[in-house]
RNA sequence: GCGGGGGUUGCCGAGUUGGUCAAAGGCGCGGGAUUUAGGGUCCCGUCCCGUAGGGGUUCGUGGGUUCGAAUCCCACCCCCCGCACCA
């Protein structure tokens, strides 16, 4: 498999060597000193499958901050803990107990569970056994710096009884409250639906759809909205004619609303009694009244009503009524007043409507047309359209031609293809927004035609109409006068409008899913039900959410503009509901029917690392571990006596945990991947500004992408999937930690592809060797070129540093392996013969990313640990400028001569170092100090202007040259005479009379004129 | 829709305090060397033109600022991620 080559470097054997040998030492286990700390933590992985790729980022970037630090003289804490509770593990262990053969697939071929022991694997125990033994074989394999003797499991007893005691102080703080809330459900399982149970309609999310009541004389017509702004311009309703629809009891009330409709309610709070069903074509012409506008209008009304009532001899009575409400100023009052006489309202409105509407066909009476019109806003025609879905929201909707293209477009069909319903459709429409910086008279009658829409069967062109109108309102619009808010932007219009209809009592809220089918597992439709006597972290507390915008603010988030990120985030977040009926995890105390969440235990567990070091080594057990125990330790609540007396610990013991706290708390760094930001990353502050003063606050969170395979999404439930395991099998750990720190940076995604992975490893192999030839060797001379290389490695330490300091792995690997490597690699070809005299320092430089190469090599000469020795440290005076640009130079002077070699095949190539002229620009240039300067000086001169480029490239090259003290041109070139020739394959001479007069003209300092024959 | 990020040369991916940028590095591809295995390693080349180190055209699109823009400003197009009770 492997190369004669490779013989002397197994990857393998070096790799559980030195493993073995840190264990033996125990240099990872912290305990407090007199250094300083680092306390770094990495959420710990969930564990219904094996570690795979991308926890080895995390991980591997966490562990090489945990080395790097440590050799910069840190103790560092790196611990790890495994999470289990929840509901995934037990639904693995139901699948594989009735050997579902997409798990067996999954989780034989990408997980690498050998089937047998998978089989065995039925019971959610026996799983968090397997696999984290698993876990912990793939972690240790990798040569992670991990204090392994606090490791411990989330369904730990001791664990159990800190969630406890964490869950009490949030109750007793007042964070912890009842509520509910809705979430997808299947009634066929009479349970939450969860994402691996879910078999279609994964992208749907529950939207609350504003219902407005409409009232006809007899029924409420609960219209559904996205935009219930849109109540003061609906000029009628829609019903799907061929639709399925009831006539039911909603909490006491008679609804007109589909058949679905009715059904989904049950699940959402609402008493349900159907009392009949009907077909939508039965209740077309239906008129109904508008409460709100009812209102706003009602100075109008009673007018419209007597003329109506003198003409055709109907009841006048809801006239007074109206009057009556017309009295009050305030138009939330008004509408109060309507909606407790609805009865009246509706009856009286709908019947001089009725009778004035047919009134006017015979007789053109101006006064009727007028009082007509009036009626007009107030009462609405319940109207057919095919495109109302009755299997969403209420299947009524109501129709606001101004603003929506399909209302508009689908009652001037109407007008064209039906004849009774021609005159009742031929409405105007209401115009209620204005749109800033649009000159819209109506929108969507003016898109609908810029979009050329000719009926309502042009979806596409709909949608588009729908889409753009939408945008333009959303962003830019402004309610008008005949709105309950104007001047208020219609953004915002939404909550308020609905919590004002909701106390109207005349709004509701309908939740539906966003996108359908939602199909359960099983194959039932779900649908959103709403969970009451939820418990919930009352996340929206402004208190609680201030205190984390401080902590946010004086917090280091890397990448920075994650900050940000944050902050929205927190804004954004609500109440969560943190309690399940179902899953692995801690009851809530105070109430023990219900489970905490899983990621409602996790977030302030780094504490506990600090507990179990004494569990695990049976100094405490789950019964000592009290609320007073923990009141002192964390946070030095009580005292010691009081604490030691109720966990029946000493009092010795009690103050060890309390000094082991005190010094490794708080979390210095928290490094985790960015799909973690809106959720746990978040709980993680939220909790500990509850729970812990400030000093003990979290000081930094990191955040770093994904990994894919070969360009494809992992997918621990579907696969691919590449195993931390495997990649460590194949290729090695060094190869593997150092390939998935250079794969990418920060939060953008790294690819695992085996070809580069190989390239990487072949590199690692070349580094090897290079240590195999030089690393014992005696430095025979130091000259020029050592002088080059110790310099070099100064920038690539400084760099590496910078880069480290920022959590750039990226950079760090790259300034510390392949830049060095190629300074090497020049440095051996220009003749160099001792390059071991950086490799101490390359060793320790790199030891953070491949720590089990580095140590072995370092071994060859040291006794010590790498691991331990002090990272190199940038020294200034180690910088030596003129070999750096006399290199540089060197390497300019090749490309050249080369440059010319191409077009000439010379024997001899002479060579004439830059003459004492073009000084002018040059000077000016080394006065300024800077190409800013200089240029600004320079252009002040006519000659240099429009020539900008050409001015700024010399004065770039001059300012180079002269930046270092002077080059000897002609005496680098002597001393590397040689290496050019060598290299060129011809010979070199300095010699001004040879370059004729034209070359020697084009001659720049730090650029001789070429000449080749 | 809201919020965050981003569009760079065949690919991945650096580079964004404007000027050392035709643009690092890796991969791929082409050529060469190596006691020459189509493997490994090393070297060279890899936007276009060019029989002298040069010139031309590039960094999503279109404008603008500037002596000078991948980098700054404006508009537009496109892509990715999160939007929850799920780890």
């Amino acid at each position: 498999m492997q190369n004669t080559q490779d013989h002397d470097l197994d990857f393998h054997a070096i790799e559980r060597k030195w493993q073995e040998e840190w264990r033996k030492s125990k240099i990872f286990e912290a305990e407090p000193d007199e250094r300083p700390k680092f306390f770094i933590t990495i959420p710990y992985p969930y564990l219904n499958g094996n570690l795979h790729a991308g926890h080895t980022r995390t991980l591997t970037i966490g562990d090489a901050v945990a080395r790097y630090k440590r050799m910069n003289g840190y103790n560092v804490l790196f611990p790890m803990g495994y999470h289990v509770t929840g509901t995934p593990i037990i639904g693995l262990a139901e699948r594989i107990a009735k050997k579902d053969p997409d798990t067996i697939k999954v989780y034989t071929t990408y997980h690498d569970v050998p089937l047998e022991d998978l089989l065995k694997l039925d019971t959610p125990e026996k799983i968090v056994e397997y696999f984290s033994r698993e876990a912990t074989k793939a972690l240790k394999s990798i040569g992670y710096s991990i204090d392994w003797r606090r490791v411990f499991t989330t369904t730990d007893e001791p664990y159990q009884k800190f969630i406890e005691w964490q869950y009490w102080k949030l109750k007793e703080k007042g964070l912890v409250v009842k509520g509910s809330h809705p979430v997808r459900y299947c009634p066929h399982d009479e349970n939450p639906v969860e994402d691996h149970d879910l078999m279609k309609g994964e992208n749907a999310t529950i939207v609350d759809f504003t219902v407005i009541k409409l009232y006809s004389s007899e029924l409420i017509f609960p219209c559904a909205t996205l935009r219930p702004e849109t109540i003061f311009g609906v000029t009628n309703l829609w019903i799907n004619p061929s639709g399925n629809y009831v006539v039911a009891e909603i909490n006491g009330e008679k609804w007109f609303l589909s058949k679905e409709a009715a059904e989904k309610l049950v699940h959402q709070e609402k008493e349900v009694k159907v009392l009949k069903e009907v077909k939508g074509e039965d209740y077309i012409g239906e008129l109904v009244v508008n409460p709100v506008l009812v209102g706003m209008l009602a100075d109008e009304l009673p007018k419209a009503v007597e003329v109506i009532g003198e003409k055709f001899g109907v009841d006048t009575s809801v006239a007074e009524v109206l009057k009556e409400v017309s009295k009050h100023e305030d138009r939330l009052k008004r509408i109060r007043k309507v909606v407790e006489k609805i009865d009246t309202v509706a009856k009286g409105l709908t019947e001089a409507f009725r009778a004035g509407f047919e009134g006017i066909k015979k007789n053109k009476d101006k006064e009727v047309i007028e009082a007509v019109e009036k009626l007009r806003m107030v009462v609405v025609p319940v109207l057919p359209a095919e495109f109302v879905d009755t299997d969403n929201a209420t299947g009524v909707v109501m129709s606001v031609p101004a603003h929506a293209p399909y209302d508009y477009i689908a009652l001037e069909d109407l007008k064209k293809e039906s004849k009774e319903l021609k005159e009742i459709a031929d409405v105007k429409p209401i115009v209620l927004i204005r749109i800033e910086g649009e000159s819209y008279e109506v929108p969507a009658v003016e898109v609908s035609k810029e979009l050329g829409i000719e009926n309502q069967k042009e979806e596409e062109k709909l949608d588009k109409a729908t889409k753009i109108v939408y945008r333009k309102e959303f962003h830019k619009g402004v309610l008008l006068e005949n709105t309950l808010y104007p001047g208020l932007a219609v953004s915002k219009v939404k909550d308020v409008l609905q919590k004002d209809l909701i106390e109207l009592g005349i709004g509701d809220v309908f939740y539906e899913f966003s996108e359908k089918p939602v199909v359960c597992r099983c194959g039932t439709k779900c649908v959103v039900k709403l969970v009451r006597d939820q418990w919930f972290l009352n996340y929206s507390k402004p208190e609680w959410k201030a205190k984390v915008f401080e902590l946010l603010d004086r917090m280091r988030i890397i990448p920075d503009y994650y900050k940000e990120e944050f902050r929205n985030k927190v804004e954004w977040l609500k109440d969560k509901a943190c309690a399940r009926r179902k899953g692995l995890g801690t009851r809530i105390p105070w109430d023990k029917e219900w489970l905490i969440e899983s990621l409602s235990d996790s977030t302030i567990y780094m504490a506990y690392y600090i507990l179990a070091k004494f569990i695990n080594a049976g100094k405490i057990k789950a019964e000592n571990v009290t609320p007073d125990l923990l009141d002192y330790v964390f946070l030095s609540i009580g005292d010691a006596k009081k604490a030691a007396e109720s966990s029946g610990l000493s009092i010795k013991l009690v103050e060890e945990i309390k000094r082991d706290f005190d010094y490794w708390y708080p979390v210095d760094l928290r490094s985790s991947g960015k799909d973690l930001v809106a959720n746990h990353l978040l709980f993680f502050l939220f909790h500990h500004v509850a729970i812990f003063p400030e000093e003990l606050w979290p000081k930094a969170i990191a955040v770093n992408g994904y990994v894919s395979l070969e360009g494809k999404k992992m997918s621990k439930s579907k696969g691919p999937l590449l195993t931390m395991k495997r990649a460590v099998a194949e290729n090695g750990a060094d190869v593997t930690r150092m390939y998935i720190l250079y794969a990418a940076e920060y939060d953008s995604d790294a690819d695992w592809r085996k070809k580069d992975v190989e390239s990487l490893a072949s590199h690692l192999k070349r580094f090897y060797s290079l240590m195999k030839d030089y690393y014992t060797k005696d430095v025979e001379e130091f000259k020029h070129l050592e002088r080059w290389l110790i310099s070099r490695m100064q920038k690539a330490i400084k760099e590496t540093r910078e880069a480290m300091e920022n959590l750039q792995t990226r950079r760090a690997v790259n300034a510390a392996f392949f830049e060095v490597m190629n300074d090497v690699k020049w440095y051996l070809r220009r003749g160099g013969k001792n390059p071991q005299i950086i490799f101490d320092d390359w060793l320790k430089l790199l030891s953070p990313f491949a720590p089990h190469i580095c140590e072995e090599v370092w071994h060859w000469k040291h006794d010590s640990f790498i691991s331990l020795e002090k990272y190199p440290e940038y020294d200034e005076s180690k910088v030596d400028e003129v070999a750096e640009v006399a290199e540089e130079y060197i390497k300019s002077l090749m490309n050249d001569i080369k440059e010319v070699l191409k077009f000439v095949d010379a024997k001899t190539v002479y060579l004439a170092p830059a003459e004492e002229w073009k000084k002018e620009v040059a000077r000016v240039a080394i006065k300024a100090g800077n190409v800013r300067d200089a240029m600004k000086e320079l252009m002040k001169d006519e000659r240099w202007r429009g020539m900008g480029k050409e001015v700024s490239n010399f004065v770039k090259r001059v300012l180079k040259e002269s930046e270092i003290v002077e080059v000897d041109e002609k005496k680098v070139i002597e001393e590397s005479k040689e290496f050019l020739e060598r290299e060129l394959g011809v010979k070199v001479v300095v010699d001004e009379s040879k370059v004729p007069e034209s070359k020697r003209k084009a001659a720049m300092p730090g650029k001789p004129a070429v000449y080749a024959e």
